[in-house]
DNA sequence: GTGAAAGCGCTAACAT
DNA sequence: ATGTTAGCGCTTTCAC
């Protein structure tokens, strides 16, 4: 390295005593030049340690090796592992990844979608659960891939199975012998919700056991599901409501649940059974381990990032907008 | 929204009949220009729903409105945290962050340098243990800002009092009557491990308990934190080794050794006494709860951020490169 | 208060 | 195989 101050093409080709065309072709190997200028050029390259300018690179040609990764909170571990995969899988692939977290804003999306399309991202994998159409902010034509959420139309799509994750959950629970299951889930009307409700309810109509409005808790996120779902069951305690089973949609409010029946001595699993959701170490590490339903991860990760980098590449890609993902059910110390 | 491509600042001025300079003004808000023009300019923006193409002010600028953070693992909560306090500060003053996951790897590490170098971001915060001295692959002039690592000179850097959350981890120890305390942290030579270290020797000696060099456990991260801390204190059991305290320098090896303790039906805090380190949620909602040394991660992020953003600005920066947060003990159910 | 024009660093069409 | 040149969208100097 000669110097601090980055060098340009125009330099190089200078230095190299060539055109700047050439120095180009060399740069993006893209042919039409011989083995001996290429040292030339490269030589130059290497011994002022040139770096290209993406700014003017992504101007020109209107790519920029970039994309954006939205994200509600990647404060939560199941958001956190797709977002260190895709991290991963981009940048194998020379990608960098903004990171946008949501915080479930609105506006904040709103903001977010504006500002990546003026970055010039070549494409959006959007985990999301409340979201709003892309469409009306996002003015290049992009690809947009969804993860856990079809609630928009036209777009791609990867997510878990999402029925079979709630049926299977409950059915656990039946098959433990619960007769009065709680479901512990939040308020959002969003299709991943959606889904895992329907299997809950399909279960529990497959095996005639009714469903309690009491013990049907849509909960209003305020405090973090952890306190909210501790604060729900300490309800129906508190209320003499009785239940034996809970089915609860993520891993915080299965261990919040847990910890407020542990507060109660309640004894889990010989009172209350729980079954949670997503497979991450919050339901792996509590005392009892949480028997959960599973999501892959790194496939959903996985399948999203080369989806998304097959639309920006324009290669042909499977006509089907919706990839499921499999889920599986880890039995542990909770059922 | 006329149409669904992004129109540029020339077809702005010709539609509303000024120059292009004009219209640049106007955008900026950099005066010289007449508050009828500015309506006239200002309709047609809202009215094309106008955003700016920031490949092309990045060139002409050599500004990008984009910082990197650099940081080991997002899928660790501690970092995790840090990561959507820093996004969020600068997302609030109008930048996007690329997130660079190292994963402890020099080369990733390296390759990230570089690539925000030549995506043109404004500046990068490193939170990383193990590094690299940066100036080697940055050639523009950036801020860096680094979090709780000094071990690169010429640096700004944030980090919290780790001696002193050393020192009081082992002081909150031998109150509580231990004698033979466990050192249980990782095999890496960084100034927040050196300082941690340092703390925990000068309380050791303040109170004249012997170091044992049997219990000084500088674990190789191998499986994780958790896996690795529950190997080591099983192995201090199977080898009948005796220890009445634990100092784990972070919050999945005090899970660990916890975990480890009580499948051996080893009483926690009766028999062994834990403090851990961080104060993440992992410590908070285990059971029993652990006492740990609180990092302030807010500040942590808040500093560096506001730091690094005025070092952008080239704002006049207070002179010591060095800003101390403190930590708290916060006590719970493990001494 | 406004406009013309240069130029940031790069690619690609076109010429040779 | 190589060079010339236009132009991506923007800011800014200079002239008026």
């Amino acid at each position: 390295m000669k110097q601090n101050k980055n060098i340009s093409i125009k330099q190089i080709a200078q230095l190299s005593g060539v055109s700047v065309a050439t120095v180009s072709r060399v740069i993006n190997n893209n042919g039409r030049f011989s083995e001996e200028t290429r040292k030339k050029v490269m030589k130059i390259i290497d011994e002022y340690n040139y770096t290209t300018n993406m700014a003017a690179k992504s101007l020109r040609i209107s790519k920029s090796k970039t994309i954006g990764l939205i994200v509600p909170d990647v404060n939560n571990v199941f958001f956190s592992e797709l977002v260190s995969e895709i991290e991963k899988y981009f940048f194998s692939k020379g990608y960098s990844v903004f990171i946008c977290n949501t915080n479930q804003d609105r506006a904040k999306e709103k903001s977010y979608f504006k500002s990546l399309d003026s970055k010039l991202v070549d494409g959006i994998i959007c985990i999301s659960a409340i979201s709003i159409d892309p469409a009306e902010y996002i003015k290049r034509n992009i690809p947009i891939v969804f993860i856990n959420n079809k609630d928009y139309k036209g777009y791609y799509y990867i997510e878990s199975d999402h029925y079979k994750g709630g049926f299977c959950a409950t059915e656990e629970l039946i098959n433990n012998g619960c007769k009065r299951i709680v479901l512990l889930t939040n308020n959002r009307n969003s299709s991943s919700v959606d889904n895992k409700i329907n299997g809950f309810k399909n279960a529990m109509k497959k095996f005639n056991i009714p469903i309690f409005k009491e013990l049907t808790l849509r909960l209003n996120l305020k405090n973090g599901s952890f306190e909210d779902a501790m604060q729900a069951i300490n309800n129906l305690i508190d209320n003499n409501i009785e239940f034996d089973g809970i089915f609860a949609t993520n891993e915080w409010r299965a261990h919040g649940a847990l910890v407020a029946l542990q507060q109660n001595n309640i004894s889990v699993p010989d009172k209350v059974k729980i079954v949670g959701y997503d497979g991450t170490y919050v339901s792996k590490y509590c005392n009892p381990p949480i028997t959960t339903i599973y999501q892959d991860k790194k496939s959903l990760a996985f399948e999203s990032s080369e989806l998304l980098l097959n639309l920006i590449n324009e290669e042909t890609v499977d006509n089907n907008k919706d990839i499921i993902i499999p889920i599986k059910l880890i039995k542990r110390k909770t059922t």
